[in-house]
RNA sequence: GCGGUCAUAGCUCAGUUGGUUAGAGCACAAGAUUGUGAAUCUUGGGGUCGCGGGUUCGAGUCCCGUUGGCCGCCCCA
């Protein structure tokens, strides 16, 4: 038993578990790096007021956050938002539009872990700023779609549910609530997959009974699967705004049709996401047998930047997280087996074989070959064994004979060949290896 | 913050109504085997039985507490 434990809900990563998480970020980088965005990064730490500023106070509850040594609060980042909304802002007016920028980070929450939560876990956050229009969230649902396929998973594993808060509140303003009701009564449509009729409990409590029109209008509109069924409900609203908005509708989906992900996208005007921020689409994916936790949510919040980083500017980002990610790729058995074997094993005799080969070891790792080797001197059979069992592709061999010929002999671990080579010639063979084959 | 459940070697687990010095397989290491790979045999390292207390002549086993894991609730940026 160790001495020491890690703290709840942290993670060590041995050496397979840090190449299974490398993995999935080298093809995130490269898929955002496809896609245009740039990387960026920003502080683990934070003032503790960066995050009560964008979500109150009762935020705190669920942070890593202390006082420093020079009586700062401080708090370990719960999330990438509130600092890239700070890095942006502060160079709205000299970036390039529209910026699209990501970044895979480290995050930190004090909740209680549950399958796919812990207390520390990785997203990779994706973010346009600048631009006002759809186009934006064209290129985000797609990245974040790409994102996850690009592991082998299809539309048949997974899907990004579609909604939008701006239609939501056309649709109850239209029905006369004010704004505060409409918020209560969102709240209310984000629980009301996983609790029912309970769900509309808080909204009673502080504004009375809900009248049974407005709940059957409310019920009715959350159950819109498809853009046909959202142009029918709003058919009643008439409003003009509202038809505008479905224009909007209309060149997302034709956008991701177009790029040929339209399968991917499932109309969903029950998701609302709990972030009172969010100002227009929102959208989640899920997969498609729904037994996990979201993997992965975003949508546009055009007031944040103005709040956070003192320019106004629309935005529209999502995050991806690894823990739920990471289970539905176990699941679906696409977990990559990353090898970590050595291009090439030495077998070597005693000290002065040693020596002759430790130039050409050297020079091979110059050269950018993974190249291992017995750090004591043992028996030539288990050197074979270690040499077969390490995953190297060959084996060089520099007995006690081969030193004398001044020769090196090559061993092909997989089909069991060997050839010789002057001692001299060693590169250039496994140049000549590793390139053909 | 709340509830359920579990905890014996690196991993998977066994361990009788409470009874000698806590076991097996896998993995790791050494040897049989100082020039050629999947096998076999032998041997070894590795445990405060999660931790603390209690009952008892005696606790891995029973009781209480605690910590941690897993699952769920709250929350989920």
């Amino acid at each position: 038993m160790a001495m020491f434990q890690t703290l709840p809900g942290f993670r060590d990563f041995y050496p397979e578990d840090l190449a299974r998480r490398n993995h999935i970020f080298r093809i995130w980088r490269q898929t955002a790096s496809a896609f245009g965005f740039v990387e960026y990064d920003t502080p683990v730490l934070e003032p503790l007021d960066l995050y009560r500023a964008k979500s109150g106070d009762e935020i705190e509850a669920q942070l890593f956050s202390f006082l420093d040594k020079g009586k700062r609060e401080v708090a370990l980042r719960p999330e990438m938002t509130p600092s890239v909304c700070r890095l942006v802002g502060e160079r709205a007016g000299s970036l390039k539009r529209p910026i699209k920028w990501f970044s895979i980070a480290e995050f930190y929450r004090y909740e209680r872990m549950q399958k796919g939560r812990g207390r520390c876990f990785f997203q990779l956050n994706a973010d346009i700023f600048g631009e006002a229009g759809p186009e934006a969230e064209i290129e985000l649902i797609a990245l974040q779609i790409q994102c996850i396929r690009a592991f082998g998973l299809t539309d048949k594993d997974f899907c990004v549910r579609l909604s939008d808060r701006t239609l939501w509140f056309h649709f109850l303003g239209s029905l006369g609530l004010d704004e505060t009701r409409i918020r209560a009564l969102l709240g209310a449509v984000d629980k009301h997959e996983r609790n029912g009729d309970a769900a509309f409990k808080g909204y009673e409590e502080a504004f009375g009974p809900l009248d049974a029109g407005l709940k059957a209008g409310v019920l009715s509109f959350l159950s819109v699967r498809s853009f046909e069924a959202l142009e029918r409900a709003l058919g009643g609203a008439g409003a003009e705004a509202a038809k505008a908005r479905l224009d909007d509708w209309r060149k997302l989906l034709g956008g991701l049709e177009a790029m040929g992900l339209r399968d991917y996208v499932q109309v969903d005007l029950s998701v609302v996401r709990g972030l009172a921020y969010y100002t227009g689409f929102v959208f989640e994916a899920f997969d498609r047998k729904d037994e996990l936790r979201a993997l992965a949510g975003g949508g546009r919040y055009d007031d944040l930047v103005g709040k956070l980083g003192g320019s106004e500017l629309p935005a529209v980002g999502f995050a991806i997280g690894d823990m739920t990610f990471a289970l539905l790729l176990e699941e679906r058995g696409l977990t990559p087996v990353i090898s970590q074997a050595p291009d090439i094993y030495c077998v070597i005799g005693g000290a002065a074989e040693r020596r002759a080969a430790f130039a050409d070891i050297h020079g091979l790792r110059s050269m950018g070959y993974r190249v291992e080797y017995p750090m004591r001197e043992v028996a030539f059979g288990k050197q074979f064994k270690a040499a077969a069992d390490s995953g190297a592709r060959i084996a060089l061999i520099y007995g006690g004979d081969e030193l004398a010929k001044g020769i090196v002999k090559m061993r092909d671990l997989g089909d069991r060949t060997e050839r010789e080579f002057p001692a001299g010639g060693v590169t250039a063979a496994v140049r000549e290896f590793f390139g053909s084959g």
